[in-house]
DNA sequence: GATACTTAGGCAAAAAATTGCCTATTTGGC
DNA sequence: GCCAAATAGGCAATTTTTTGCCTAAGTATC
């Protein structure tokens, strides 16, 4: 989604699911920064990666206390800002997941015992997934014992999907 | 307290309590990203602020990720450090870049029990923070027994921090 | 100084998790 | 049918974690 005005991002922003903002620093309406902060009234932990040519010190701070994720100057190349996109959007994707999960316990107190296994269920979850259920795959990328696995899998109630597509 | 070496810096880190870390970017025998990292090894949580005449902007964000809460442009009035100094070590941690440390592992590969640790270090220390250091309230947010906590603190290297302040 | 409150930690029992060894099942290829 | 590869799980030894009991140290209150 290209937005070319900030009002517009900032109404899509609340309207549909967002992976990653990209926004330049310095905008003809809008300064980055106060986009920045709009967007951090929305969404806590949404990505965002600035661009800029010129930047001081103190912007650069500013951004990235705000939570910038990173910060690319300009001139950025296409292939280097496309992978810092997916890089940033699918690394983001388990933030959202992991806040869900939070959420979905928080009602009550969450203990740390049940935060721990939902992230560890999280993580081998996704890591599974990752990997087309390719439980060899899985040992390697989470360097972990066999038996052991299997042992988390059962406990935490991990079902072995047979295999999703060879894609 | 005053060191004039990275290196004797470090040791008084490991010895004493330390409210706030100040560096140069840029030190003769060492350089201030590679110590904010030896910093942040030994204390996930202490403030670094760093001073820099002469800083590009993949070395400011390399800083602001590594935690620093702040970035000071040399010349720094004496006044204007001591109050920033003052107002850092009273207040000001960033919640995003807590959670975003945690969670950055995700990037590479990292094994499981790493990415676990790493999590439960975060949850305790972000309940921590939001509790002011008061064990009794972490005890019974995160509904866990006394016993274990202090032992996971030991294991997992967390700071008792006495208490950060009224406010 | 006495008292209450909060926290740390030694010790050891109990509980849980990890892991090697061995076996079984399934799947695909020959 | 036989073989190889991938996976699951029983069993038991080992390691790690949890936790109760008891003591101690530090702080604040009176």
């Amino acid at each position: 989604m290209v937005a070319d005005q900030a009002s517009t991002a900032i109404e899509r922003l609340k309207a549909e699911p967002i992976d990653v903002v990209v926004t330049d620093l310095r905008m003809p309406n809008c300064d980055g920064i106060e986009f920045a902060q709009k967007v951090r009234d929305i969404t806590p932990l949404l990505p965002i990666v600035f661009l800029s040519g010129f930047a001081t010190v103190p912007e650069i701070v500013e951004a990235m206390k705000l939570g910038a994720v990173d910060f690319l100057e300009k001139p950025v190349e296409p292939d280097h800002l496309l992978g810092k996109i997916k890089s940033v959007s699918t690394s983001f994707r388990s933030e959202i997941a992991l806040q869900r999960q939070a959420l979905n316990i928080s009602e009550t107190t969450v203990s740390l015992r049940k935060r721990v296994r939902a992230y560890e269920k999280y993580v081998i979850e996704s890591c599974l997934l990752q990997h087309n259920g390719r439980i060899s795959c899985v040992l390697e990328a989470l360097d972990i014992n066999r038996r052991t696995l299997n042992e988390k899998m059962n406990r935490l109630g991990i079902a072995r999907n047979p295999n999703q597509d060879a894609g």
